[in-house]
DNA sequence: TTGTAAGCGTTATCAA
DNA sequence: TTGATAACGCTTACAA
C-alpha cells in the first residue's frame, strides 16, 4: 500500500495512478457531484486500492480550518469533566469538527501548552478551575473565540455555567425549613472556584431570609481525602452541627461515611448534602440528597455556541446558566 | 493583532516586523540557541506584540507529523475510559503529543471518522468495543501504528488488556471454597466483549477445579438497567443462586440494591461480587467486593509503547497483559 | 467535466 | 549567524 516513491501515497500518486488530474481526486473526496459517474468510479477504486487517507493537516491548510476544537480540562475524576467532554464532543462532532483534550493536572508548563494547542484548533473550551494565566487567555482569544466554563465573571469573555446560588439556596431553605436545622456548615473552600463561592452564597442568602446567621464555611477540597478530617472535627464535637451542606458528593460521601462508621445518626442526628449527583449517591445507604447538573446538556451547548461563534465572530459575549435540579433522598432528612 | 493584511499575523508578518527572514523567526521558536541573542530578543518582542501562534498545520505538514494520537472510544459512562484517558493523555503529553478523542456511540458513521481521523493523527488506539469494521482497522492499520484494548486476539494487531480469566478464576474459587457457595451466576453477556468472555471463563475454570458443574451465564449488558430484571429473575425464584458474579460494577449494584430492597440479605443468602471498583463499591453497604483494574497505569502504558512503535515501526506486534487485584469487602461474605 | 496553477504557513537545506 | 527557496499535500479559482 505504498506508492513507488516508497511512501504513503498522496493526492499525486492516487491521480496518476487513475490517470486524473489531482484536482479531480479532489473533487471526487469532496463534491462527487461535480465528477462523471465513470471517472469518479475509477478514483474511487484507486483510493480504495490504494488505501489513500488525505492528510488532515494539509487539507487545513489549505482550508484554513483545523476542523477540530480544544476543550481544557483540570483532569477527569468523577463524572463531572466526563460528561462535559461527552456532550462536547457530540455537539463538536454535529459540526464535523473533533476534539483535542489537554488535561492540566500535573503539568507545570499549562500556559505553553494552551498557546500551542491554539494553533491547531479552530476555538477553544477553558474551564475556570485550570491555572492558565489572564495574558495567555488573551494571547489565545485574540486568535481564536473562547468559552470559558464555570469561571469567575470576567465580563470580557463568554461563559457557560450551571445555576448555584439559587440552587444552593434551595437546599438550604429545605434543611431549614422542612428539616428544622439551625446550626448547617457549609464544608468547601469558596476561594478554590466559582462554583464554591456561589453555592456558599446561597447557603449565606438562605440564613438571612431565615433570620438565621450563616456560619463560617468549613474549608475542604473538592476531594474525598478531605472527607475523614471535617468528620473528624465533628465527631470531637469541634464542630456545632446538625447539618453540613458539602461543596460536592464526593466530600459529602466521605463525611457520611465517617459519621456512620462512628454511630451518628445521619440523617437524624445531622443532615448531609452534596452536589452532582453521582452514581455512588443513590447507591448509598441513606441516598444522599444532591443537586444534579444537566452537564451533557451544558456540553452539548457549549459545543453548538462554539459553532455559532466560528461562524460569526463578533457577537457580543454572552452569560449562558443551565438549571439545575434539586435531588432529595434520605440523608437530608426526607423519608 | 492584525498585521496590516487585517488577517491574523503569520511567521511573515512576524519577520516582516522584526526585520528578518521567515527563516531567523522559525529558529528563534524552534532553535534559539542558533540565534544571535540580540536578533532573539527582537523576533520574540515582536511575536508576543503581535500575539503570534504558528499554524500547527502548516507545522504539521511541513515535518510530516501531526503531534496527535487518536484515541477511540465507545463512551465515556463509568471510570474506566475516563482513567484510560487520563492515563493515556498524560502518556502522550510527555512526548509532546496531544490527544483526539473520538466516542462512537450514537454515531452511525463511525468507519467514516474513524478513517478520516487517520489521516490527523499519528497513531490511533481502537477500544475493542467500538463498532468498526476490519476493512477500516486494515486500512487505517497500512497508513499508522494501530494499538487496540480489550479486544478479541486478533493476533495481527498488537494489544493491550487487563487480566481477566486468573482473576476471574480467583474471584470465584473464593466464593466457593471460603463462602462455601454452591449455586453462582455469572451475570454478562460474553459475546459482548472480550472482558465478558474472559470474565466467564475464569468462573467456568474455578467450577471445573472445584469439581462443579458451571451454570450457563445470566445476559446482561453492562448498563444498570438490566440489575432490576436480573435481581427479579432472582426473587422470583426463577434463578436459583446463592452468589452472582456479575461482569461489572453497575450491575452488581443494580442487582444488590434491588435484592436488599426486597429484604433478602446478602451477602447472608446470596453473595453479589462485580468488577471495576468504581466509587461506589466502596460506599455501599454492604461493600461491594470486585477487581480493580490498573485502568490509568494501562493508558499510560498504551501511550508510551504508541510512542515506541511511532520511534520504530515494524516491531512485532506484542500483545500486553496487565495484573488485576481483587478487592474484598462485605458483598461476598467476608466480615 | 477536467486540468493548470496559485496559494495555505511552516520547516529545513544550502549558500552567503 | 542569517537569508532564499524548495518542499510538504491539499483546495480552489480560473481556464480549457
Amino acid at each position: 500500500m505504498v506508492d513507488r516513491t516508497g511512501r504513503r501515497p498522496t493526492i499525486y500518486s492516487v491521480a496518476e495512478r487513475a490517470g486524473v488530474s489531482i484536482a479531480t481526486v479532489s473533487r471526487v473526496l469532496r463534491r462527487p457531484g461535480e465528477v462523471r459517474a465513470s471517472t469518479r468510479d475509477r478514483v474511487l477504486a484507486v483510493v480504495e486500492e490504494m488505501g489513500y487517507v488525505p492528510d488532515g493537516a494539509a487539507r487545513s491548510l489549505a482550508v484554513k480550518s483545523h476542523e477540530a476544537h480544544g476543550l481544557v480540562l483540570p483532569e477527569l475524576r468523577g463524572p463531572y469533566y466526563a460528561d462535559l467532554l461527552t456532550g462536547y464532543e457530540q455537539g463538536a462532532a454535529e459540526g464535523g469538527a473533533s476534539v483535542v483534550v489537554l488535561l492540566t493536572h500535573g503539568k507545570d508548563d499549562v500556559d505553553l501548552l494552551v498557546r500551542r494547542l491554539a494553533g491547531r484548533v479552530d476555538g477553544m473550551v477553558l474551564m475556570g478551575a485550570v491555572p492558565v494565566s489572564s495574558r495567555t487567555v488573551d494571547a489565545v482569544r485574540a486568535k481564536l473565540p473562547v468559552l470559558v466554563l464555570a469561571d469567575r465573571h470576567q465580563d470580557a469573555v463568554e461563559s457557560f455555567s450551571t445555576e448555584n446560588v439559587g440552587s444552593a439556596e434551595q437546599l438550604t431553605r429545605h434543611l431549614i425549613e422542612e428539616h428544622g436545622r439551625r446550626a448547617l456548615r457549609f464544608v468547601g473552600t469558596p476561594d478554590i472556584a466559582d462554583d464554591v463561592q456561589e453555592r456558599y452564597a446561597g447557603f449565606v442568602a438562605a440564613h438571612e431570609a431565615a433570620g438565621l446567621a450563616p456560619a463560617d464555611p468549613v474549608p475542604a477540597t473538592f476531594r474525598e481525602d478531605d472527607g475523614p478530617r471535617v468528620a473528624a472535627l465533628l465527631l470531637d464535637g469541634e464542630l456545632e452541627a446538625d447539618g453540613v451542606v458539602c461543596a460536592n458528593d464526593e466530600l459529602a460521601l466521605s463525611v457520611m461515611q465517617r459519621l456512620l462508621a462512628a454511630g451518628v445518626d445521619v440523617p437524624e442526628r445531622i443532615s448531609v448534602t452534596g452536589w452532582d449527583d453521582v452514581m455512588a449517591a443513590r447507591y448509598v445507604t441513606p441516598g444522599l440528597t444532591t443537586v444534579a447538573q444537566p452537564v451533557r446538556e451544558l456540553g452539548r451547548e457549549v459545543a453548538v455556541r462554539m459553532r455559532g461563534l466560528l461562524e460569526d465572530r463578533h457577537s457580543a459575549p454572552e452569560r449562558h446558566v443551565l438549571p439545575t435540579r434539586l435531588v432529595l433522598r434520605q440523608s437530608c432528612g426526607c423519608p
